[in-house]
DNA sequence: CTGAAAGCGCTAACAC
DNA sequence: GTGTTAGCGCTTTCAG
């Protein structure tokens, strides 16, 4: 059996109520009787049992974090933002993800279920998977809650994330400005709520420019590098079966896909920008890296999560932290993959 | 306050021990009563209190991972792997890397202690910041502990990954099988010590040949495609410096490091792998989608995950999982970025 | 098969 | 300032 506060109060020769004083530093505490109690706690190597801080505290001091998945590089710096938060203000991150064979909303619901019962303080919460709808519903019998990188009416005050509609539009924008008239498009999930937005911000900036995406330039991946080289793939056979002019860019909705499509643009002999431009989305962490380095629109979803988790701390646990913002505006940033074309082009 | 068991042996009109009873499942309970107390479950919308539980049953059901950082594409099959373990037995993750100011050692150390704090009732740890001393003098005070991706001396029932130096070894086979003789390295960080036995390896492979790498041909990175691009950069100006004839080919001990080195090789005006041959180390998610596809030596971190799991979960709590294996072979996995050089290059 | 009761390790309220 | 005590919600004896 671990040693108890019991056993520090008797060594050191006073009431657990004292020795618990010390141990959490409220209350006060006669010093020589603080030093005797610290020094039993050093010679017992005593540590103090959270889950019996927890029981009587009712709260164990832990968050949760629902993500949908680990892959790629989107969730790295969102883990490494809400780690550190959590850390410094001595909180601890439990963490979901969805898994099992059912319908991936059946998946978010249960991890956040899983996530509950484990009487997380609050939780942190990324997904597509679960509706509007949906969340306004779990929302009451959940406790505190913050959500990323989407915008649930009703519940914007739990918000935080990035306007993607209006990321679209920075990138139709910049595809314009460059001269490109003939886009193809590699959405992401229909279910994303973050695409749907995304896209159409793109769509509705090239309307109001009199540019429409015929249906077959328009290809949808799953925001990985495989998806997303499987959607080249498929632009590059109407792109060839065509006598008409092809297309001379392509916007990916992340970069992840935006990698995949380059790929396959390169194998198939296309040079990208000269031959095709290629624009992405999210600027991870290889972007500026590729071959050619990325044309991005930049979301910095480490700051979202940032703000997410110290509003989080705030409600949960009073904590005085500065009141965090919402909203984190996309920001494009043009490298090489996208070229200006001339005006016969 | 939360509905308790109390209530709900109240309502059923039963005792607590009953409730608690088929709660758990275990201990006969006639089945009429069983309804009654499932009933009353059902009506009073209880959901029964993990810290309770934990208190008298002294375990949280969690296990700690320690990371040294969320950065590249290395983790998410790993957090993955281990989530798809953990949920799989009702167990729970809990997440800490290494942060704050100090040196990465004593983060790692702190790391380790927060998660001890929490009553984990194992530990999953990766982290090359720690010496096989420090890992040694810690162990007996640590939970079991499962260590991922290094194998300690002393400690080789507890670690799972792969063998790193005939990783190495597999590399430099490939490159003197295409013809490589003048070879370059970016190596990982010097600390690492699956960095250094892929090294090992590397150059013993090479010595065995005939082969030396001279010392301005290796540069050395931090597993991120940035210091991979910066450490090409060094490559590029003393290969262009010299009159000598150039390495016709470099080793990157990580993909994220390949990466970053393909994208200056190609802004220099160097195509890979007509100038320069280009091998990387892990295969992950984006190798085989780069331009040229990375030829590379794949790591299943994913499979030594879920063996350090299943292991740990047999040994915290004795659930009988098949036998893990703990060593998980290296496999070369030629691309496109490495080729067959011709008999007078 | 079931109820009562004794903890589990800690905090907090309350006397002294 | 300090000791005592009463829980927190559950599991687990132990009688019956």
């Amino acid at each position: 059996m671990a040693t108890t506060i019991k056993d520090v109060a008797r060594l050191a020769g006073v009431g657990v109520g004292t020795a618990s004083r010390v141990l959490s530093g409220k209350g006060a505490v006669a010093p020589d009787t603080a030093a005797r109690v610290q020094q039993a706690i050093q010679t017992l190597g005593f540590k103090p049992s959270s889950i019996g801080r927890a029981l009587s505290r009712r709260s164990l001091d832990i968050v949760g974090l629902y993500l949908p998945s680990y892959n790629g590089l989107f969730y790295g710096p969102l883990l490494q933002a809400v780690d550190q938060q959590l850390r410094a203000a001595h909180r601890h991150m439990v963490l979901a993800n969805g898994c099992g064979e059912q319908s991936a909303r059946q998946q978010a619901l249960d991890g956040l279920q899983f996530l509950q019962q484990r009487e997380c303080d609050g939780l942190l919460l990324l997904t597509h998977d679960l509706s509007d709808a949906d969340l306004l519903a779990l929302q009451p019998q959940l406790p505190p809650l913050a959500i990323l990188n989407r915008v649930v009416p009703g519940l914007e005050a739990f918000c935080f994330g990035s306007d993607h509609e209006e990321g679209g539009r920075l990138a139709a924008r910049h595809l314009l400005a460059m001269g490109h008239r003939r886009i193809a498009l590699i959405g992401g999930p229909a279910f994303a709520t973050d695409n749907t937005a995304r896209l159409r911000g793109f769509h509705a900036e090239l309307a109001e420019a009199g540019v429409k995406l015929p249906p077959r330039w328009v290809q949808t991946g799953d925001f990985e590098a495989a998806g997303g080289a499987q959607a080249a793939q498929a632009l590059l056979a109407v792109r060839e079966a065509r006598g008409a002019r092809p297309f001379t860019a392509v916007f990916c909705a992340n970069d992840a896909m935006a990698l995949g499509a380059m790929g396959v643009f390169h194998r198939a002999g296309l040079r990208v920008p000269d031959d095709v431009s290629v624009l992405g989305y999210d600027d991870d962490a290889h972007a500026p890296h590729l071959c050619p380095a990325l044309s991005t629109v930049r979301i910095d979803i480490g700051a979202a999560a940032t703000a997410a988790t110290q509003d989080l701390l705030h409600r949960c646990y009073g904590l005085a932290l500065p009141p965090a913002a919402h909203d984190f505006p996309p920001v494009l940033v043009p490298r090489a993959s996208v070229r200006a074309l001339g005006p016969a082009e």
